[in-house]
DNA sequence: TCACCTATCT
DNA sequence: AAGATAGGTG
């Protein structure tokens, strides 16, 4: 059995209906508000009291009679709890095993029992317990809990900041909490522990790199993002920045991921895949591959070094997007080592591997206009059938080799003569811009005929 | 809906 | 300026 408590109160509501509520007084409510205790107890002697009195702190309580029950809910990541208040006599006896996957799960753990035992107090403070207390309650006690949480929480992002080390000079930010800043340090999400190569400041995204810390929760969504919440104390005016650092490390991994790939197959969830960097997401990996498509990243050991040596702005690096190919692979340039070349790495992956999820387009096919390279989107593609994915094979659209398609007159005439036809980006709108634009997939020819229009698709055409 | 891409933002 | 994000596209 699982008794809710407070869990529709609306906190703010009070106050913001009535204008004169002091705002100071109303964020003490929401920040005690967003610290839910589970309090687990079998005994009902003071239980009704001590939820009260938990209420009466504006905490938000779940209650559950078992240790076992509880470590259900705990390990079913569905419920975010601050801190745990147990009876530590549960008649399961699990009591102590609730303490382990509390405190494995950072949550902070007031230990209860009816009689006051020494000896069982100081097993709970030495596996983890913040506190072991003779039942009931008391109002005092409850009402520092909050106290008890944030501490928690505080000494979990130390940790966190001592596992990370610098933090890659963005220099320092103070937790705000409507205003305050605690102990004028860094602090960020305490989940955001890192590992290996991936320097992360993180948003609520992030998934597997918590694993340490969050044991049994699947996905981050609900759970990071309240758990954040909770820190802010409902605020959102904290701003963090959220940075991935491309050490030269992790660029390497990166490079390697590219050159397994191969010029035309370089996608960002593939490169991801082979990387198999926790944390770093598809986002992240793209936004890096674009920068080094156009050749605008240096690793931070060369951006450092050319500052030292050219003591201010490097100037323009890199160079402007020029066309490429769908896929195409990015340089193995300037700063970064090439003691991987093409073609020496022996697996290379088959492009079957390719995920086709709701993919129905031809990946990685050429656009091409034939003999007319300034109408390719991607520039000079690579005629090298074994290099394109899965669905660019020539028979693998009959709509386009329709006879519609093979008996077209004369394309390359088509779009000199025709006066609206224009070089385009994939960002035009091709439901306005009658003429050729070029997706990222495939070249389309638009134009109109008298009142008609038409409008072909050129897939799958090799050189 | 997902993934890719470019442009733009911070 | 690096890296995140917005928005268009298939």
């Amino acid at each position: 059995m699982v008794w809710e408590f407070g869990n529709n109160v609306n906190v703010w509501g009070d106050a913001r209906s009535s204008s004169s509520a002091p705002p100071v007084a109303s964020y003490h409510h929401a920040m005690m508000h967003e610290i839910h205790v589970l309090l687990v107890d079998h005994e009902s002697d003071g239980l009704v009291n001590t939820v009260k009195l938990l209420e009466l702190c504006q905490y938000r309580v779940t209650f559950v009679e078992l240790a076992s029950a509880a470590i259900s809910m705990l390990l079913s990541g569905k419920t975010r709890f601050d801190v745990v208040m147990a009876n530590i006599n549960s008649p399961d006896l699990h009591g102590f095993k609730l303490l382990q996957h509390a405190v494995t799960l950072g949550i902070p753990v007031v230990l209860m029992s009816a009689d006051d035992n020494t000896f069982m107090a100081m097993r709970a403070l030495e596996n983890g317990a913040f506190l072991y207390i003779k039942k009931p309650a008391t109002m005092e006690m409850l009402r520092c809990l909050w106290q008890h949480v944030l501490r928690e929480k505080t000494r979990m992002i130390r940790e966190r900041d001592i596992l990370v080390g610098a933090n890659h000079g963005h220099g320092p930010r103070g937790l705000d909490v409507k205003g305050v800043t605690i102990n004028n340090r860094t602090v960020e999400n305490p989940n955001d522990i890192v590992e290996g190569l991936v320097g992360m400041r993180n948003k609520g995204k992030a998934k597997k790199k918590y694993r340490g810390i969050r044991i049994g929760v699947d996905e981050d969504e609900e759970y990071d993002q309240s758990q954040d919440h909770m820190m802010m104390g409902g605020d959102n005016n904290v701003k963090r920045k959220m940075c991935t650092e491309w050490t030269l490390e992790l660029h390497e991994k990166f490079m390697d991921a590219v050159e397994e790939l191969g010029e035309g197959r370089c996608f960002p969830k593939e490169i991801l895949e082979i990387m198999n960097v926790p944390g770093l997401t598809r986002m992240q990996v793209a936004s890096h591959l674009q920068k080094c498509r156009n050749d605008n990243w240096r690793s931070p050991e060369e951006r450092k070094a050319f500052q030292a040596t050219q003591n201010g702005s490097p100037g323009s690096i890199g160079s402007q997007p020029k066309p490429r190919r769908f896929g195409s692979k990015p340089q193995l340039g300037r700063g970064v080592p090439s003691q991987v070349q093409q073609g020496t790495r022996g697996t290379q992956r088959s492009p079957e591997t390719r995920s086709e999820t709701g993919r129905s387009q031809g990946v990685g096919v050429v656009p091409v206009m034939a003999n007319n390279a300034n109408h390719q989107q991607y520039g000079t593609p690579v005629p090298d059938p074994s290099n394109a994915p899965p669905g660019s094979n020539s028979s693998s659209n009959t709509k386009d080799q329709s006879d519609e398609f093979f008996n077209f007159p004369d394309v390359d005439s088509l779009i000199q003569n025709y006066p609206g036809m224009q070089q385009g980006s994939g960002m035009n709108n091709p439901t306005t811009d009658p003429g050729t634009y070029h997706t990222n997939r495939f070249t389309r020819i638009r134009a109109k005929w008298g009142e008609e229009e038409e409008e072909l698709e050129f897939r799958d055409v090799k050189l």
